[in-house]
DNA sequence: AAAACTCGATACCGTGCGGTATCGGATACT
DNA sequence: AGTATCCGATACCGCACGGTATCGAGTTTT
């Protein structure tokens, strides 16, 4: 409540992107512009809070990382929860559309399922980070009702786009889906994160390609032959990845 | 570190459980049993927690809910964290063997996987808040080795016994499952706490019997003409049923 | 060039936490 | 009954956090 101490929330930014980069003369601005030091204190978050954990990092911790000041962050987030909820729907919206875009493209393709399978399959290995960083989200949104309220809507977004994605690859499906589309999303999320929770957990209790099978099972192997379980012989490292981070 | 000012460390706990129901004459212990405050400090702890979540609770809080003080809180635990590691142990065992106890009467009857699906439904539906509790609790347990050794242990055994239970099942069954009992249990788990995650962010994209249909369907549908979704035709709320709390 | 303004660094504050020392009344031992 | 012991209440400590005020270097405007 109550507004940040002074600018930022009043519109009207000039946003002065250009103008300096005329002239090397001009001897390479000594002060970053602000949109760099909202990414720098962006990804540093994402950083700190992944290794962490949210409530655990102090805004001190991820100042520092970012190789700022305390300072810096309040004068570009209100608060600490205002700096989470922005590094929250940032990577939600980057991850959605990848997600989505990543099976939109199988959109001819007959075996769309697999390909959807596939992609949250990769999507959740390889960002193991992301996920713990959301399930800490939605354990802390559970009790404020202003974030859950939030978080409810987004999820709702992400689950009707994937549900409109089943219900476009169900289409060119001979065999009809056990369930509405809106159901079949609402499960292909929970089992991509509770896969997620439990590989995070103990990863030797999640091959690789459980999520994908199981998908397969449920659209009701209708287009596969492909019951076989390794389709790649050698992809057989398991243990989290290490994304990156 | 370091351990607690005294006693309670020192196994060898006499456990006075006895020589005071004798007469009504002593008139009413002034002072409650060892094992009494640790249950109402427990119970406190689990109500406490449940309403604001773990991080946010403080020892204060749990004390006062429990009609003590932090002092008493202290007496019977080295810690927060012992607090919160006891609480969980102690539900987990129950939770899982409630579970699995459910469905064990279910050994001879043929359509064991439906009363195992239904037994974990209710188990989530009944039990948000503990669910609640649980995701925080994994949440929490990523960032420190120590919690997360201790979770993935706990874990196993859990999805051993699930597993022994899929198996068992399994073996009465005509068709063969499309995976092996790990597998099932991994999948199961991760099922029903992915649902239960989605069902607290926003309880009406699950539908109630959603859990159990999923199953079904993975189980191969074999045993079952039992396809009938409605058991008790009247259980038919939705929205997180403010289990208790 | 000089005024006006932006933004991040520094220093600081209040708060509430986890945890500790201690004390006193109730209980158990003999 | 007298005494040793237990255990929870009270009072307190140190600390690190989120957040704020302010100042000055850097940047834009006129």
């Amino acid at each position: 409540m109550a507004y940040p101490p002074s600018g930022s929330g009043d519109g009207a930014n000039r946003d002065p992107e250009h103008a300096d980069r005329l002239a090397d003369a001009v001897p390479t601005r000594k002060r970053p512009h602000r949109s760099q030091t909202r990414r720098q204190v962006l990804d540093a978050a994402f950083t700190v809070f992944s290794e962490h954990g949210i409530a655990a990092s102090s805004l001190n911790e991820v100042a520092v990382a970012a190789g700022l000041t305390k300072g810096a962050v309040y004068s570009n987030f209100a608060s600490k929860d205002d700096l989470v909820l922005a590094l929250m729907e940032e990577h939600a919206a980057a991850r959605t559309d990848a997600a989505l875009a990543g099976f939109a493209s199988a959109d001819d393709s007959r075996h769309g399922l697999v390909d959807l399978a596939a992609a949250l399959v990769h999507a959740m290995r390889a960002d193991a980070a992301w996920h713990r960083l959301l399930a800490e989200y939605f354990a802390m949104s559970s009790h404020d009702p202003r974030r859950r309220e939030g978080l409810r809507r987004r999820r709702r977004e992400v689950r009707d786009a994937v549900a409109r994605a089943v219900a476009r690859v169900a289409d060119g499906l001979d065999t009809e889906l056990p369930f509405t589309p809106a159901e079949m999303a609402t499960v292909m999320l929970a089992l991509s994160n509770g896969l997620a929770v439990e590989a995070d957990i103990d990863p030797d209790a999640v091959p690789e390609d459980l999520l994908g099978r199981v998908l397969l099972l449920i659209a009701g192997d209708a287009d596969t032959g492909a019951r076989t379980r390794s389709p790649s012989a050698e992809d057989h490292r398991r243990g989290t990845p290490q994304p990156d981070s």
